[in-house]
DNA sequence: GCCGTTTTCGGCCCGACTGTTTTCAGTCG
């Protein structure tokens, strides 16, 4: 299901990880992780291009051109393969630890025998560590705190995996006969930040070849259950997928019950019971008779219960029924709406495609405006310099003169140092169209330190946007502490927007914070932050994150005319 | 393993931070 692109380049970075564990040269390692970035981002299939295409790719040579080759024949890897059987999958699972690497991985397969995060959890509780060179009191505590946070994502996976698995689902079964509708429902539908299981949804007179269609998929490891209205099965990766097929008549009252959350359903079916009427999967039925009232469309059953369509990201039972109820549902910010990306890398920095191409494929998406914002020197193994930035600002200018209806802005991603400072002084900084600022260090400066560097930030004329706030890594990293009331003050008082990072792992702001923030009036940015063609497809995970915080397109200003955000970016006190 | 206006070899992502050391290895961005 997942693009070819995505799993060679999983390959290549998984042979990147086992070579680390073993002590490979770390050059080679670095030109593996490279191209494993490169292939991911690249916007061809690679499963359709030939030695001579694949070597096209940047930063894909002889050597791993030919292993690409050897995915494309065979679907895996023959050096993957090999050296999976020296080193188990679970200690490559370790370095997903932080503070753990393939170094300490390394030394608690061989002197300890652990290989798996479950084996280590026990050491660690066991006291096993104790002794182990290399291992003190601290990386026992920062270990067990590691497991902690992963334990926390749990069985869970990103929204982007998810989504993928179920557009794949989706488009596999559709054209089975019979099939009336299909779609994906739950907590997917809802744009939750991770997933615990997928949720598909489709409507049919006679289940029965959905469901053979369904357990007959490539990627169904194990059919946990099987019937003509609800199959589930395990994937080989792992996931939980729940196919249920109901009558044509019954998908709008399915299509609402199954996308939840249970906590809106609830309140959903006590409406329905004040009014003498019964909500289910099924229908909306009157108590008394029990005949059928509506079911079709969800449309008609939220009418019936005297209320306007509630936009599934919005049914959490977070204010939203009485919103609905009152007439004050937000107009939604859709994908639609958005005019611009303010937040993109390319290869002078750490991004994977030249300037030119990122340009290209932001005219080809029908952008309107487009920033490039690459790293600024102050991280420092970005190697940024004055004559670099200059340099691209002019090759900006020159590409300009190909696009029409393409305005190229010319930014920056600045570093927040520990103070509040940021790279470059006032007049070089005077020269950027736009400049996001973002943390990147001191990830565990106190609450008041953090808070008073992000009002200073804020504060700096020239800092327009503040990108990924919270620089929080789902079930990775956690958010830095600072008072978000202090700060989203700060950022309204100053015109400083808040970035919505469309990373699926990072999707920062988180939801619950981008409400916050909209209280103070806050704007925000919707970003990809793309460091490759193919980040462009996030813009959907970011979109349903700034659903999911209540946004409309006037609070976001990657939405609005270039006018009106050329005059917010030039508004700044 | 990749790459090239420094081109077929010799560079390549550098520096800070952390924790465990007692002079530095490992991790991270």
């Amino acid at each position: 299901m997942a693009r070819a692109n995505d799993e060679a380049a999983a390959l290549i970075q998984e042979l990147a990880d086992l070579l680390s564990i073993t002590g490979g040269d770390a050059f080679k390692i670095r030109a593996y992780e490279k191209a494993a970035r490169a292939i991911a981002g690249h916007p061809e299939d690679i499963s359709t291009l030939g030695l001579a295409g694949l070597k096209k790719i940047p930063t894909v040579g002889e050597a791993i051109a030919k292993k690409l080759a050897d995915y494309n024949a065979t679907g895996t890897i023959r050096q993957v393969e090999e050296l999976r059987a020296q080193i188990p999958a679970g200690v490559r699972a370790l370095t997903a630890i932080p503070t753990l690497g393939p170094r300490k991985a390394l030394v608690l397969y061989q002197e300890l025998g652990v290989s798996s995060v479950a084996e280590l959890s026990e050491a660690v509780e066991r006291g096993r560590l104790r002794g182990l060179k290399g291992f003190g009191a601290k990386s026992e505590e920062n270990i067990r705190h590691g497991i902690e946070l992963m334990r926390q994502a749990g069985e869970r996976v990103l929204v982007d995996v998810a989504a993928e698995l179920a557009d794949g689902i989706v488009a596999a079964l559709r054209d089975v006969p019979g099939c009336r509708k299909i779609t994906h429902a739950g907590s997917l539908r809802r744009m939750r930040e991770t997933i615990g299981d997928v949720d598909v949804l489709a409507a049919s007179d006679d289940p029965r070849p959905l469901m053979e269609a369904f357990t007959a998929l490539p990627l169904v490891a194990e059919v946990i259950a099987g019937g003509d209205k609800k199959t589930s099965v395990r994937t080989t990766t792992g996931l939980q997928v729940d196919l249920r097929v109901v009558p044509p008549e019954a998908w709008g009252a399915a299509l609402q019950y199954f996308t939840g959350s249970q906590a809106h359903n609830i309140r959903t079916r006590e409406i329905a019971f004040r009014q003498g009427l019964k909500l289910s999967e099924y229908g909306l039925f009157d108590s008394d008779s029990g005949e059928l009232v509506v079911s079709e469309t969800e449309e008609e059953v939220y009418e019936r219960l005297g209320l306007p369509w509630i936009p599934p990201t919005l049914r959490e039972d977070g204010g939203e029924i009485e919103a609905a109820r009152e007439g004050r549902l937000p107009r939604l910010v859709t994908a639609e709406d958005i005019r611009g990306d303010l937040h993109t890398h390319t290869d002078l920095t750490d991004g994977t495609a030249p300037l030119e191409r990122m340009v290209a494929a932001a005219a080809d998406r029908g952008l309107e405006y487009y920033a490039i914002t690459d790293h600024a020197p102050n991280l420092v193994m970005q190697r940024m310099t004055d004559e670099k930035i200059l340099a691209q600002r002019e090759r900006i200018r020159e590409l300009q003169k190909e696009y029409r209806d393409l305005t190229i802005l010319h930014g920056a991603e600045l570093n927040i140092d520990p103070d509040g400072g940021v790279d470059w002084d006032a007049d070089f900084l005077a020269g950027f169209d736009v400049l996001v600022a973002s943390v990147h260090s001191h990830f565990t400066q106190d609450r008041a330190a953090m808070t008073r560097r992000f009002v200073t930030a804020c504060e700096n004329p020239h800092v327009h946007v503040i990108g990924h706030p919270t620089a929080r890594g789902i079930g990775r990293r956690a958010p830095v502490d600072a008072d978000w009331d202090e700060v989203f003050a700060a950022a309204a008082r100053t015109g400083t927007a808040m970035e919505i990072d469309c990373f699926p792992d990072r999707l920062d702001l988180p939801a619950d914070l981008i409400r916050r923030a909209l209280r103070y009036g806050v704007k925000f940015s919707i970003d990809t932050d793309a460091h490759a063609v193919a980040h462009f497809r996030n813009l959907r995970y970011g979109v349903g994150t700034a659903q999911r915080g209540w946004l409309t397109p006037d609070d976001v200003i990657n939405t609005w005319p270039l006018d009106r955000l050329r005059e917010f970016l030039s508004k700044k006190p």
